[in-house]
DNA sequence: AAGCCTCTTGCTCGCGTGAGCAAAACTTGC
DNA sequence: GCAAGTTTTGCTCACGCGAGCAAGAGGCTT
């Protein structure tokens, strides 16, 4: 069988397909679909009715291979339990790929698996790395960027004080300062603090401003119960375990959550377990603001983040070369519904 | 300034730099990372003292260009207000991990869009599609299929005609029929079904299949109510409007719901606006089984589907290499609880 | 019409790896 | 200790593209 002409089977069009469709060289094909290239109007067009004949588009791991940019981040998450995880990766993805960036999801399994989760991301050379789950300790962070496999490394929606980190997040010493003065205006008197898993390198302040600002300012010392994750069926568990050793008399008159998640745990508890009326019982607040916290069943007063600008923000920050301190804190707003 | 030696400074680690660290050649060090490669036991270990102390990972861009493998699937979604994309993200991304097997992330914005969202994957050479998202069109997915750009297409959790297309789905028929049977055998006897929105190549059939089969088993016609986006923010202003123009005594006494996110926001409005209480005024049944059915706020009767085995089986058809038909359907199971 | 400038095109070389083969090293049996 | 077999190692070539330079094609001025 004469093998005439390379019978070049789909799948597989390479620019030299193009190129000898269109009449032109191979790099001037590659050019085509390069928007800073200098290419004339006259052979972009020959080389865009070629392409699109055979079903031609570049292949970008050779580009990135030869030019050392993926345009890919890695999205590392666990924590699926938090409704607001969805919300935050709807928006991250969409702006990134908005923004010419496509994005790797990496499910980080556990505490453990973080460490294999950076490698993933490593050996696909991504351009950066951004965590917006709760598992990473600073020994991982550490090891991921002593070994200087990253050019950035995000995480979003969470303060890091790693110094090699570029964290972007809401301020939560002056969101949390804002809840417990409205909290305190409202005529509450008794608040519980639901704090959700402690993890060692991106803390979150909240927890601690509260109880501070409380102890501070309105003289009291208060409670703090700790949630293992932000997930609202571990969260009404502890609730329910909570408030099922007290006396009515003995009961908080609000309960200042961490986030939502944690939030709508209590609340399902509060009314279905308890009995008990939200907010004239007891009033809970949360933090992120959810789409279900506007539900007609939640009405949680919360605290919305300003994601878009954050994520906005982010491909700035990706889009950068310089090398300066990248770190930003943004403020949200106090968002009043029913349930405080 | 003496160049001595090369620097090969960090982020740029090659084979090659190992090899010379390790004393062997790039070849062998490749091939340590290569677990069906054949290398002696010594060298492997050589290899990994000096991948280890220099930071070496190997550069899978490089590798799938080599093989003509990348081990990335693309996962195509839309439809986010829906709680159990996050469920099915989370079950997929893990276990496909576990197999190896990295995930690119791509938002599909909308109907429109879809073709771009092909065409980011195609670029990056992904092995698979993954289709969890509603909005595909059949014209789009010929133009995919036509164009031969991947190898395997799959329609995940939802069946297709399509016959170019791997679908791995509920029986929707089995399902509905068991819901349809239950609902009537609890005694309720004004159905409406609320339903999510139409699309051409994606199907579910579950509507159909639950109004023909009451028609033929109980001699009456449900209503059906479309609703434009599985949303429960949605789902809710479209039972409202529905229920506010009628009398008390012409509500249906059940609403049989196309997935979960359409039921919450049922279930929401009914008893916070309508004020009615859930199951003895009006009754409601799910699709889905997502984490918030099993609250104590929703309690939802609702359909289970089995997506363990369904990614498990997923995977399994990605690493085969056979060309027979994939499309599989599986049966779930009925979940009771009080809300019907 | 010649000279100069600008825009476009083609080309060499390199990015980091894998397939597949040939050479080398190691085993085994007698 | 040697031949034959087996495992391991090194090598050539290819994967598809981009950086950066040199040559070519036009356009403008005088």
């Amino acid at each position: 069988m004469p093998d005439e002409k390379r019978p070049s089977f789909a799948g597989n069009i390479t620019a030299d397909d193009v190129a000898a469709e269109a009449g032109v060289s191979r790099w001037t094909v590659n050019r085509a679909f390069r928007k800073e290239a200098s290419i004339s109007p006259k052979s972009l067009e020959k080389v865009r009715i070629a392409a699109e004949r055979l079903g031609y588009v570049p292949d970008l791991r050779a580009a990135s291979l030869a030019s050392d940019r993926t345009n890919l981040v890695a999205l590392l998450i666990d924590d699926f339990a938090n409704p607001h995880k969805l919300v935050m990766m709807e928006r991250l993805t969409r702006i990134l790929r908005r923004e010419g960036w496509d994005t790797l999801l990496v499910n980080t399994l556990g505490r453990d698996d973080a460490g294999h989760a950076l490698m993933s991301a490593s050996q696909r050379r991504v351009d950066a790395v951004i965590l917006i789950g709760i598992q990473f300790d600073d020994d991982v962070l550490d090891a991921a960027l002593h070994a200087r496999r990253f050019r950035k490394l995000i995480i979003f929606a969470r303060t890091s004080r790693n110094p090699n980190t570029i964290s972007i997040a809401v301020d939560d010493v002056s969101a949390m300062t804002e809840i417990a003065n409205y909290v305190h205006e409202r005529g509450y008197r008794r608040p519980l603090f639901l704090a959700g898993p402690r993890t060692s390198s991106a803390h979150l302040l909240r927890k601690e401003t509260f109880v501070d600002y409380w102890r501070e300012h309105f003289g009291s010392e208060p409670e703090t119960v700790p949630v293992a994750a932000y997930d609202p069926a571990l969260s009404a568990a502890v609730v329910e375990e909570t408030l099922a050793k007290r006396n009515r008399d003995d009961f908080p008159d609000i309960l200042v959550c961490e986030n939502d998640a944690i939030a709508i745990g209590a609340i399902d508890v509060i009314r279905h377990k308890l009995k008990l009326r939200i907010p004239e019982d007891i009033a809970v607040t949360g933090f992120d603001d959810v789409p279900e916290a506007e539900s007609a069943n939640y009405r949680l007063t919360t605290y919305r983040q300003p994601l878009t600008d954050m994520a906005e923000y982010l491909v700035e920050v990706l889009g950068s070369s310089e090398d300066r301190d990248f770190d930003r804190m943004f403020s949200g707003r106090l968002t009043v519904r029913e349930s405080a």
